[in-house]
DNA sequence: TATAAGAATAAGAATCATTCCGATTTAAGG
DNA sequence: CCTTAAATCGGAATGATTCTTATTCTTATA
C-alpha cells in the first residue's frame, strides 16, 4: 500500500484529495504503527498549524470506510489506527508496550457461525481485539 | 446467581453492605438485561433520590472485579452491565434490536494461542463481542 | 481563464460518559 | 458505644468525539 494506490482509490471513490487529506495518509504509511486522533493531530500542526480536530476525525472516518485504514480499539476505550496493509478482514495481536500489531491469522467469527445458527442469531458485525506484549516487550 | 449469593462474596472480598451496594445488584438481577450506568442510576434514584454517578461507577467497577457481573462494551463504545450468570468466562452475542443477550458457547481464544506462539506474543486480555439480532426481532 | 456547485475546512461550542476531588457519612468489628 | 477505613455526595473536571455555521477550496465545465 503506498500513497499512489491510497490516491487512486480515493478518486475512484469520487473523493476529493486535499493536501490534509493526503498529509493525514503520509503521516500513518511513514509511521507504520497505529496512531491516535490526537497524534495525528500533532504530526499534522507541523505543516498545517490551524487544522482542526473535526478536519482529522472527518478524514479518519473516512478512510476507514473506504477500507484504506483500520481502526483498532484499544482496552482503555480510545481508538487508534493505522494503514490497513492487507485488503481483507483481519484482526490483531496488540502489542501494550511498543504499540506495534501483527495481524492475527484467522477470524475467529466463522468457527462460530454454527452456533450462531443454533440459536437463531443472525450475526451483524463483532469485534475482537487481542491485547499482550510482542516478543521485545515482554 | 441470587442476592444472598453475591452478598456472601462481596463480604468475602472484605467489602461493606451498603443498601446503595445491595440496590444495585436487585436492580441488575430483577432487570435481567444489561443496563446501561445511566438506566442503573435512574432505576436507583426511586431509592435514593440524592445517590450519584460515582457511586454507580464505583460499584459496578468493584462487582466487575469480583466478577459478579460483565460490562458489555457495545457497538457506539459505551458499556453496559449485566450479572454475570455464570461464573466462568464467556463473550455474548448482542442482539442490537431488543437488548438481550445470548451467550456464545465457546472462547476464540483458545484455538488462536498456537499462532501467538508462533509470532511469540504473550496474551494479557482480549475482547469479543458479537452484534445482531435475536430470532425475535429479525 | 472564469465560474458555479458541492465538498472540505476552521473555530470553537456542545455533548456525553466517566473520573476526580474534598468534605462528610456510614458499616462493621471490637 | 467507638473507632476507623470504606463508602458516599455534589459538583467540577476531563477527554474524546461530534456538531454548527460561516468560510474556503477543488474540480468540472464553460
Amino acid at each position: 500500500m503506498d500513497v499512489g494506490s491510497i490516491i487512486k482509490r480515493l478518486e475512484a471513490g469520487g473523493h476529493k484529495l486535499t493536501p490534509k487529506r493526503r498529509a493525514i495518509v503520509e503521516i500513518l504509511l511513514a509511521e507504520g504503527r497505529h496512531l491516535s486522533a490526537k497524534e495525528i493531530l500533532q504530526a499534522l500542526q507541523g505543516k498545517f498549524p490551524r487544522v482542526s480536530f473535526d478536519t482529522v476525525y472527518r478524514n479518519l472516518h473516512l478512510l476507514e470506510e473506504m477500507k484504506l485504514i483500520c481502526a483498532l480499539e484499544m482496552q482503555d476505550g480510545g481508538c487508534r489506527y493505522q494503514i490497513n496493509l492487507r485488503d481483507d478482514h483481519h484482526h490483531h495481536w496488540v502489542c501494550l508496550g511498543c504499540g506495534q500489531t501483527l495481524e492475527v491469522p484467522e477470524c475467529p467469527l466463522p468457527v462460530l457461525k454454527k452456533a450462531a445458527g443454533a440459536v437463531k442469531f443472525k450475526i451483524i458485525s463483532h469485534r475482537f481485539e487481542v491485547y499482550g506484549y510482542c516478543e521485545g516487550c515482554q
